[in-house]
DNA sequence: TACTAATTTGTAATAATTACAATTTGACAT
DNA sequence: ATGTCAAATTGTAATTATTACAAATTAGTA
C-alpha cells in the first residue's frame, strides 16, 4: 500500500483512503475494468464510496499519467494501471481487452509530423485466440 | 452517386436514399463527425430522416467495413470512410482528429499471436500542430 | 489544534446510444 | 405494372455512461 501513497505524493497528489484502494484494485485486476465495474467491486467492502468519486479520481489519475484510459469499446472508458508501453486487443465475441506487448515503431515518425504526442494507444480488434478454439470445436473440424 | 449504390450492391445491402446521402455526406466530409453532426447537418434537406436511421446506417455499413468507427475520444463514435489504412490523431486543445498516414508496422507480429484480427486502430493523442503554434505566439517567444 | 483548499458524497442533469412497435419501402416474382 | 414480404425507416421511450453541482468532510500544513 505504501507504494501507492509513494506514486500520489510523486504527484503531489492528497493521498485519500479512495484513491488508494482504487489504485490497488486497478494494479491488482488487469482486466481492464470500467467505471462501474471499479464501483462495484469497491463498494462491497466500503459501502460509503461514492460512484463520483471513482470517475473524479480516475480522472485525476488518468491526468497524472498513473493510469491509462482505454476507449476501444467505444461505449465506455476502461483503465488500466499504466506500466511499458502496448497496445490492446478486443475480442468481440468474448469482449476480454487483452494486452498486447507490441511497442508503436510509429513513434519516431509521428515526433516528426508537428504535433505533439503525448499519447499512443494501438487498438486491435477481431476474435481472440480462445473463441477462436471454441468455434473449431462446435464445427467439428 | 452510382459509386455508392454499387458500393451498397457489392454487400447485397439494400439501396435505401438514406444510405446513399450518408456515404456521400462521409465522403465529402473528412472531418471523422459523430452521428449527431451528420444527421443535425443532413437533416437541414432531409426533414424526414430520423437520428435512428443514422444509427442504423452507420452500425451497418460499419459492419460491412465500408465505413469505419473511430473511439479515439472515449464520449461518442466519430466516423470516416474507409480507404487506405491509417491512424488519428486527436488534439486535446482544439478537439479536431487528423489523419495520420502511418501504416501499421505491427500487423506482422499480430497475425502470429492467434488472435483473428480484423481491425487495426491506431490513435495518437496531443497537442495539435496548429495549437502549438497558437501557443508560441500568446508565449511571444 | 485550527485553518483552508481540496476531496468526497449524493442527487440531479446531460449526452450518447439502444429498444421497440408501427409504418413505409426496396427488391423480386408474378 | 402490381403484389408480396422481409428489411428499413421513423418516432418515442428507455437505458447507460458521464458530468454538474452544492453541501459535508477531510488531508495537509501552520
Amino acid at each position: 500500500m505504501e507504494k501507492y501513497v509513494k506514486m500520489l505524493r510523486e504527484k503531489n497528489l492528497k493521498v485519500t483512503p479512495q484513491r488508494l484502494i482504487i489504485l490497488k484494485y486497478l494494479n491488482e485486476h488487469s482486466t481492464h475494468p470500467a467505471t462501474d465495474k471499479i464501483y462495484q467491486d469497491l463498494k462491497i467492502n466500503n459501502p460509503s464510496l461514492s460512484k463520483t468519486t471513482v470517475y473524479n479520481s480516475l480522472e485525476i489519475l488518468e491526468k497524472h499519467g498513473i493510469i491509462q484510459s482505454i476507449t476501444i469499446s467505444g461505449l465506455e472508458h476502461r483503465y488500466d494501471f499504466r506500466h511499458e508501453m502496448h497496445h490492446h486487443f478486443l475480442c468481440k465475441k468474448c469482449g476480454r481487452i487483452i494486452d498486447i506487448d507490441v511497442v508503436c515503431p510509429n513513434l519516431g515518425k509521428m515526433l516528426e509530423c508537428g504535433h505533439n504526442v503525448e499519447e499512443v494507444h494501438g487498438y486491435f480488434k477481431g476474435i481472440c485466440k480462445k473463441c477462436m478454439n471454441k468455434e473449431k470445436i462446435k464445427d467439428g473440424s
